[in-house]
DNA sequence: GCCGTTTTCGGCCCGACTGTTTTCAGTCG
């Protein structure tokens, strides 16, 4: 029972008392366990047994909670959700994913029109029955028939951060043309800079914001207006996905931007916070609530800096806004110096022609010079890796003999612009053990050992043969340690406490992979894996010259874990890499 | 259901938009 099936546990409990009509601050209660559970790195199984925290100890969990998390250790279940499971019709769960419905709608469906399922719903806003219930009408029939075949049409998955990233580029580059718009930033998961977003959301500074959401409804990409009002307005946008713009006058700028870029549990902390000193805030500003001498009713709210001053703080990175700690490290002025692009100075894992990659040797280094790194490590498959064409001993001696004559050649050139390492990803074989011999990776500068195939086996055969390549003395770093492809595949089932005390014990390194698909070690491995001490190596894994760019993306990644420059290896001179390298085993 | 320098009860972040209503409930973020 992992942390995440425990989380779930409590959501789909908070959803079924939804349903129920219970008290909104139990269910939320629940929600915000579920949460904390969620981005808690250790397990609950181990803080249970610990001598040092209690359950309890947990943010939002009390004794009753830390009770049921006890009952669901032991026996896999929690009696509190049997029972209502089996009390509400399993088509809620349909009907929740309906815009426009929650548990009062869906609850009158349920009851008094007997839904039991979305066909059984078409069919009855069809005939008319629904619009005759009290709070419904024509429109919300009309808007239910609608939504449906949304919901039916599209499979309901994120967007991958770099694609809402590309879809909030080109909104901006349109939006520039509006007359009367003096800013427009990004907001929301896209600036915490999430793995995966839902809504795109959009704030604007304008006086005229009619004019603003006119020119936001007649972009080309634009395919519904979902909602307009007088200052926010919802679209649907490529691929359907749902775009929130909101207009406030300048005034307010800081408090709308702190507000919409969330997430919905820091605002809840941050207005907690506001509220014992006797502000409230809300996106326009930040008022007094009691008239002081030394307090005017109304601080500024221009900047976002303004409001966490108001509540006592330093202003806290978007990544970091995510309920887990942060505003007590921001209290204690504890909070990190996060990593920037501009500190990596190299890329320790990509491909070329002579295996899956798309750009020769040549050209990939052409594209790392381009990008001003110093140095990088040519890491082509292995042998076991067939459909890539993977390298045998025979064919990475000659591809590492060409890169000493390019690296002779680029020495020549006078002041050398870059360095190539000979690397290779080595697969973990299926049975353990590496896909090449020990004398061959004791000639590499780099190796990168990574699991790509037998991803189905228990967690114990998985585990172990990570730990084989983490205590194996020529493995520099474990590629892509948890293997999950975002929305395609889960993680193989590993216990990451384990490889990480191992990595921490060995001095072999963790990967973040910064492939917008895999970002993989994800924030919370992370941040786990930099508490035990493990360095963390962030790598784009390009398979191109473009794929060189996906190192923004790690490195967003490694903010959102809370790391600084010197928790990431390849921030370091190449000198200081190589001393590094020497002195672990 | 949680929480506490206003502590064992009575609070719990705050506002926009829609549709149905005729002053507001429900939903959403």
């Amino acid at each position: 029972m992992t942390n995440a099936d425990v989380a779930a546990l409590f959501e789909h409990l908070a959803d079924l008392l939804e349903y129920e009509g219970e008290n909104q601050f139990r269910i939320r209660a629940y929600r915000s366990a579920a949460r904390t559970i969620a981005a808690e790195t250790e397990s609950l199984a181990a803080i249970r047994h610990s001598t040092t925290r209690s359950l309890a100890d947990l943010e939002g969990i009390g004794r009753d909670l830390a009770g049921k998390i006890e009952t669901i250790l032991e026996s896999g279940r929690l009696p509190a959700l049997d029972e209502l499971s089996a009390r509400v019709p399993a088509v809620v769960f349909d009907l929740f994913r309906i815009p426009g419905l929650g548990p009062k709608k869906v609850r009158q469906l349920v009851q008094s029109l007997g839904i039991d399922s979305l066909d059984g719903l078409e069919a009855a806003c069809r005939a008319g029955l629904v619009r005759g219930m009290r709070g419904f009408g024509e429109k919300t029939e009309a808007s239910i028939l609608k939504n449906l075949a949304f919901v039916r049409s599209t499979v309901q998955e994120r967007l991958l951060w770099e694609e809402a990233d590309a879809i909030l580029a080109r909104l901006l580059v349109w939006m520039e043309s509006c007359p009367g718009l003096d800013r427009i930033e990004g907001a929301g998961s896209w600036r915490r800079g999430c793995e995966t977003v839902g809504d795109i959301d959009v704030l604007a500074i304008s006086l005229s914001p009619a004019t603003v959401m006119d020119h936001f409804h007649h972009w080309q990409e634009t395919s519904e207006v979902i909602a307009a009002g007088d200052t926010k307005s919802s679209i649907r946008g490529p691929g359907g996905v749902q775009i929130d713009l909101r207009v406030i006058p300048p005034a307010s700028f800081g408090a709308a931007w702190q507000y919409f870029t969330g997430s919905k549990e820091h605002n809840i902390r941050v207005r907690s916070r506001a509220r014992e000193r006797g502000l409230s805030l809300n996106e326009y500003g930040i008022h007094s609530l009691v008239v002081t001498p030394d307090v005017f009713p109304t601080l500024p709210a221009a900047t976002e800096e303004d409001v966490y001053s108001a509540v006592g703080l330093p202003w806290i990175p978007p990544e970091l806004r995510e309920g887990r700690g942060e505003i007590h490290l921001a209290a204690e002025g504890l909070l990190p110096a996060l990593i920037t692009v501009a500190d990596i100075r190299g890329d320790l894992h990509m491909h070329t022609t002579d295996t899956d990659g798309e750009d020769t040797l040549a050209e990939m280094v052409r594209g790392a010079i381009e990008r001003g790194l110093e140095y990088i490590a040519i890491t082509d498959h292995s042998q076991r890796v067939t459909m890539a064409h993977g390298l045998d001993e025979t064919r990475l001696r000659r591809q590492w003999e060409r890169i000493d004559l390019l690296n002779e050649a680029l020495a020549a050139d006078g002041a050398s612009p870059i360095v190539v390492l000979k690397g290779i990803e080595v697969d973990m074989l299926e049975k353990g053990g590496l896909d090449l011999p020990d004398r061959v990776l004791e000639d590499a500068e780099w190796v990168v050992a990574s699991l790509h195939y037998g991803q189905g086996q228990p967690r114990a055969q998985i585990t172990s043969r990570i730990l084989e390549a983490v205590e194996h003395p020529a493995v520099s770093v474990i590629g892509h340690p948890t293997g999950r492809l975002i929305n395609r595949r889960p993680a193989y089932d590993v216990d990451m406490e384990a490889v990480v005390e191992a990595a921490a014990r060995t001095g072999t390194f963790l990967e973040i992979n910064a492939t917008p698909r895999r970002l993989d070690l994800n924030d919370l491995h992370a941040a786990a894996a930099q508490r035990a001490g493990v360095a963390i190596v962030i790598s784009t894994d390009a398979h191109s010259i473009r794929g060189l760019g996906a190192m923004g993306c790690g490195v967003l990644q490694a903010r959102r874990a809370g790391l600084q420059a010197a928790d990431v290896v390849n921030t370091l001179p190449l000198a200081a890499l190589r001393s590094l390298l020497r002195s672990r085993h």
